[in-house]
DNA sequence: TTGCACTTACGAATAAAATCGTATTTTAGT
DNA sequence: ACTAAAATACGATTTTATTCGTAAGTGCAA
């Protein structure tokens, strides 16, 4: 079996993997500019950030072209996975349901977004 | 109006929380046993840290006592909310609605806890 | 070919968080 | 009053994360 350790993103670097998955392929001035929109940030800090990703096994990338082309190594599912593990386990005494409650409670949804999630707990019943 | 900041717990910050969070009250020997239970830390180091803490407002503290008694100064459920909101605007698009799904599907829920996922859902859709 | 624009590499500075050693204070027991 | 045990205060170090300056490589246009 591979040895694959999971690497958990800093805040950084958390932003810069959503603009490659947005994008699904992007170079360091393409993650650059979409930064840039909602912070003040140095070129040379992202392109920093995300040689450390690759080092980390965050991203992969193209260098055999001259502006090297990165893509997530890691998808947003099991990141996402992760960090809401890491969260009903250390803030919700390790219930999903008191997650979901609260994330229910506070955050409005939509008519529509109130059935997918009726389906789903439709099948869930059944099991 | 009171002018209150945000003050985003660190990791370190967020285990003793958790640990005052459930004991109501406690001083920093009570909390540095808790956490020595499942990680290697210096009793000075849970004390610098509650210290800190206290510097920033994330707990209050009785001093007029040998043993100062701390306690959260901020609750759980605003701990939670803010968190979560952090998580559903940077990982899920700003969308609740796939947090709880992905929540859900991952992290089995009992039939009773389910049952109460189904009021709080038929609570929501009536209005 | 020369030079300019753009790129990567990389070391180093800065900032933020966590850790701990040591000094000092407090108080309860003798 | 003295001492030991236990507590706090606090500076300093270490570790991790972030930021950026500067050097060096690359290729395209004139």
């Amino acid at each position: 079996m591979a040895n694959i350790k999971y690497v958990k993103p800093t805040e950084s670097e958390l932003e810069i993997l959503r603009v490659i998955w947005d994008k699904g392929i992007a170079s360091v001035r393409d993650v650059h500019e979409a930064l840039a929109l909602t912070k003040d940030v140095g070129y040379t800090t992202t392109l920093k950030l995300m040689q450390i990703m690759h080092e980390k096994g965050l991203v992969k990338r193209d260098d055999s072209v001259k502006t090297h082309i990165y893509q997530a190594a890691v998808t947003r599912e099991k990141t996402q996975k992760h960090m809401l593990g890491k969260m009903i386990e250390g803030l919700f005494g390790g219930s999903p349901t008191q997650l979901v409650m609260q994330a229910l409670g506070n955050y409005k949804a939509s008519d529509k977004e109130l059935e997918e999630i009726q389906t789903l707990l439709d099948n869930l019943k059944k099991q």
